[in-house]
DNA sequence: TCGTGTAATTGTACAAATGACACTATCTAC
DNA sequence: GTAGATAGTGTCATTTGTACAATTACACGA
């Protein structure tokens, strides 16, 4: 089946959201060695037969109940070598991001304790898997600069404020609140609508909608 | 060895240069099926104990005779999948890509007539090469645009017309010169010398230098 | 109903970057 | 010493970035 010994495939999975405005990242309990009882990016082997799409798709769905519709955008991030000197031995890596929102993750079967940890404040990890999350980050940071990404992070309508904590959460800085409405309306990739939503003792924020619900690239940089 | 039947792994490889005016990227020949007689990007399998690094290595050295000092700046690009309607048959691919300067390919042994071809000019491509061509000239053109990368694509002394050159054959499009000059010095990535090139008939241009060999972000954007 | 609290919405003035554009300088060869 | 060829340089108009504060609209409670 596979003459030429191929190292060993695996996939590990980034999949972040926003919530109590801050960006954050889901992480498992290993329940197993190596570094049982440490948290870790949900991950896996590659089996035969399987692409690194579709194996990223089963191993969120089997290790945290994360069925693939609720991922709103899914980024291939990098390949990792990891050499012989790892605890999991000599392998290939491939890693994705997945963006979404309101993601609950479920327990039971194979899962092992998901949960979703602020990128800014996350426990002790395995393996490389603070600095595959920092690649990430960045990846987005980046990539919210010159395309829609965040539409993936929030809901269809939402308001300029919302948006704007959106991005603060994601580039770790405050942003000026006219600067960054006059700025980002004149990207063209969101229109108002007619609808406001109603908070509480103050006055209604319009809602606004996300011209497209794929990534796409704004003309000019955001930032 | 590998007890989960591992889809098989590929390293396929983007060398480019430059020469006369225009970014050149290197094809192969295939010897074999499929696609025998069609150009190819080098590219091979995966073996035991081998990193995608060495991989990448190995397989520019056995099919081009390209050693790997002579790439100055190596960076992967994505990993893909190909499919089981693929010729190649269900496994992954993990691209790289390589800028160096005046590389000469060479025959014999394993080789395959490696040759550059100016990538505005390309042969009909096997498999989806195209693509991961246009992949590998999208990543570059951004490249340059925040980095010092073109360090990899010159010589260690050039003058600003060089310069301009390089970045007019990457870019596909032509700049002005004041404006170029201006901006780009502005960056702090390049120093002067005070050395000249003596070209023909006219006034001697001034040596530049790049203040690192290393990729290296430049504070603001270049375009 | 009136006042208060809370968040939404909006514009201006200055600084910096961008982009268009043409002439002078320096060398070689004849 | 003159012609030919490439190197080198500055200004102005426009656009973009950035700092900064007052007014609007609603809910709630007195």
């Amino acid at each position: 089946m596979n003459p030429y010994q191929s190292p060993i495939l695996m996939v590990d999975s980034v999949v972040m959201q926003l919530a109590n405005d801050a960006l954050q990242v889901l992480l498992i309990k290993r329940a197993n060695q190596p570094f049982q009882g440490m948290y870790a990016l949900p991950g896996g082997y590659i089996v035969a037969g399987e692409t690194t799409v579709s194996s990223h798709e089963r191993i969120l769905r089997s290790k945290a109940g994360i069925e693939k519709q609720l991922l709103r955008l899914v980024e291939q991030l990098y390949t990792f070598d990891t050499v012989a000197g790892d605890p999991r031995g000599h392998g290939v890596s491939v890693t994705y991001m997945g963006l979404g929102l309101d993601i609950i993750p479920t327990f039971g079967g194979e899962t092992q304790q998901p949960e979703f940890f602020a990128v800014n404040a996350l426990p002790q990890l395995a393996y490389d898997h603070a600095e595959i999350i920092a690649y990430a980050h960045e990846r987005l940071k980046s990539k919210v600069n010159y395309t829609n990404a965040v539409y993936a992070l929030l809901p269809v309508y939402f308001t300029l404020t919302q948006l704007q904590t959106a991005y603060e959460a994601i580039l770790c800085r405050p942003l000026d609140k006219r600067n960054f409405r006059k700025k980002f309306l004149s990207l063209d990739l969101i229109h108002e609508t007619n609808e406001y939503q109603r908070d509480g003792a103050h006055r209604p924020a319009r809602l606004f909608c996300f011209n497209s619900a794929r990534l796409e690239r704004s003309p000019r940089s955001f930032d």
